[in-house]
DNA sequence: TTTT
DNA sequence: TTTT
């Protein structure tokens, strides 16, 4: 009934961009996030959380991103599971993005800052590349049906 | 750096509560969250997202939350990795809650509703009983390195 | 650059609901957030704090909320000032609410508890009613230029 | 019953670090917060949001925080009253942070960025200073009354 | 594997 | 598998 959830952190690489078969932008990067404490044997210190984002907002991210950047996350917990290559069910969870504030200030640009995209946004963008339509679906078992707008 | 979620939702079960090899509480419950959008094929409509909670709020949510009840859970996302019996390693993504508001009337109770405990507060609790000290390290891989607080 | 606001509390007084001079809806209330402490001296225990909430989320809160109802409301601080009838300069501190979820039952309906509406929402609604049209800017100095989305 | 912000934004000028009368750091900014949406008539842009810390957080929000600085904050709303030197009753809504994080690179520091302090913290300082003592409750209304965990 |  |  209600799924919020906001994160300040660092991108671990590069986002990647795909297009889902219908052609509408998906992006994904990774943002850890160091934990408020320090672990009494060294251990962990940060949590990696899987980021999506959809439509213009997975453009702004792919545009503007780099590894190491620092950006605010805004969205909800996604809990999609899917059939592996061993016809094993695998639960992934992910933070559907609807806003994303680019922290680190963009080197030789002009740095808006404004990123706040992609919800109730209808345009889609078929990237006319038959073989790269559905790259999405195949690299991490996205596909059209979780498109979340 | 920042990490915060808030969730409503109901429990998909009774809560489960155990103590680490310490004598320290935790339960765990599921939060089923409804989405909010229909799924276009009559696909999934909640997600499932698992809760832990610690020391004094542990025993809260043990002795006031049932399977059905719904519930607000403030708190972060951690993803912790443990070995499976397989000597595989497996991900797990949680709530780690602070805070939890008890959204159901108690039936025949003060339903006092205050629920914000658990964050640093000293007290452990060691159950007197030496089977049961490590039930929460074999059931789920949680041990007291864990211990968020 | 981000502004986010969850709030859990009860409604002070049923909601109202007004139309701006264009005819947009716009419904106000009041919600009282308990604190988390109890205060030393037996002082304020709750906050009082003011909601709008505009278009179709404005209607179905007028419909669905009463004073004394339980609410769980998602939005952001908006600090408003206008000036009163004797000139001066008033600040007001409201949350824009685009996200309201009716946490006590409706009786005798089938409260399906889905009230994501409001945002993204085009369609006004004129109440036929040529004195009624701008009570919203009289009462509440609120104007179609505070339209938010 | 639950009341939680979270905002990104900039100091409109340097902190305000006071000491209530019984020793307590507390230090005041306004974070300027840019709206998502660009206003029709060219009017406001910018949400102007009050914020109050204590205790370790105040004195490190006055150690490491400047106006035009970028800082994430979390909190909740409080509304507080008090009796102007009119004899009228003034009402202030204020977020009580519990949490700052600094999104300006320190110039000259080392940055850790660990700003995660002033909840649950017991010492307090006295400026051993009698005159300046309560200068909080003069500039601000603020007491120790108002001491918030 | 799931709640109403 | 990971960022500063």
């Amino acid at each position: 009934m209600l799924n919020r959830v906001i994160l300040i952190g660092r991108l671990t690489r590069d986002p990647e961009l795909r297009y889902t078969p219908a052609g509408v932008a998906v992006t994904q990067f990774t943002l850890a996030v160091d934990r408020p404490f320090t672990s009494q044997g060294g251990e962990r210190e940060a949590d990696f959380i899987p980021i999506v984002t959809w439509r213009q907002l997975a453009e702004a991210c792919a545009n503007h991103l780099k590894k190491g950047h620092m950006a605010a996350v805004e969205g909800r917990i996604q809990v999609r599971n899917y059939e592996n290559n061993e016809g094993k069910r695998v639960y992934v969870t992910e933070i559907i993005a609807d806003n994303v504030r680019f922290l680190t200030p963009q080197s030789g640009g002009s740095n808006s800052n404004d990123s706040r995209l992609g919800t109730g946004n209808q345009q889609n963008r078929n990237n006319g590349n038959g073989r790269g339509t559905n790259t999405a679906g195949d690299a991490w078992g996205i596909s059209d049906d979780d498109l979340p707008f």
